[in-house]
DNA sequence: TTCAAACCCGACCGATTCGGTCCGGTTTGC
DNA sequence: GCAAACCGGACCGAATCGGTCGGGTTTGAA
């Protein structure tokens, strides 16, 4: 009962490039750099940022990433689902698995409730808010590392 | 992001018990059957409920399983942890896991507010009032395949 | 006292997902 | 035309999921 570790890479991914300020652009390399963060996975992470339409990739030389909407038009909700997918809690609420809400399911109706939930807390926080204090991920660790 | 399968058939096979009335005793074999639940993976389920203290076991010839509280007072909170185990939304709100909630984390709040709003949703809700609206399993599925 | 019913524990298993890595291809600026 | 950067997808080892199975223990009843 977990989101995904590439779902919080793209969160960090993306604040990375919001606090470098409006417009800029950054490579996946430098990004992935200070954040702590694979690059090579990053850059599969920022592509399913980019298909979703939250991030505008510039390729060729001097290319990289963008954010594609200002920082307070993106909402965590956004951003964990473009990379994990849909939020679903219940394997029936999966359109894909067999389940069709049986008629009579008493589970159905607490879960909507919790995904509901859940979704619209997750869809109040957006990426401005969470940069104002969210320092670089690699500074963190080395500071915890240190700390030991 | 959903939960196991295992924790749905925990919750049916626990319906089962309360719909039986105060006292009931079970077998994991009719249990399942009613439920149309594997059997031998309803078993294990159950064990788990009876370590986190939801259920008894009662052993030998003519044993089974029996409530270990009344229904109003098992909430599917309490179900779906005991099977799935605790939950936490991040990787990094595990404590074996190494995250130790760095400072200066923003991900840390949001995350945590989720958590505790699922947690209460879920806890809101107990077998007892789940029972009044929930028919066996197995009568549902046959009612869904007829249907089509 | 023996037998069978029922739970207990843990090993195992195939399929899928997770977390990454890598490689060949394409676009672009210089 | 060359190098920088993204693109797509294949691949990989480890872990988890959804079960299954076999052998052991407890218990009631014949």
């Amino acid at each position: 009962m977990q989101f995904t570790r590439a779902s919080e890479y793209g969160v960090f991914g993306l604040l990375n490039l919001a606090r470098r300020g409006p417009g800029a652009t950054a490579m996946v390399e430098e990004v992935g750099r200070q954040e702590a963060i694979p690059p090579d996975f990053l850059a599969k992470i920022f592509r399913a940022l980019a298909r979703a339409g939250l991030v505008r990739s510039v390729r060729g030389a001097g290319g990289g990433f963008t954010l594609q909407r200002p920082p307070e038009r993106i909402t965590l909700l956004e951003v964990v689902e473009a990379v994990d997918g849909p939020i679903h809690l219940q394997p029936c609420f999966d359109p894909s698995a067999g389940c069709a809400f049986e008629a009579g399911c008493a589970l159905c109706e607490p879960f909507a409730e919790a995904r509901r939930l859940l979704r619209e807390t997750l869809a109040r926080h957006t990426l401005a808010e969470l940069a104002r204090r969210q320092s670089p991920r690699a500074a963190r660790l080395t500071a915890a590392h240190a700390a030991r």
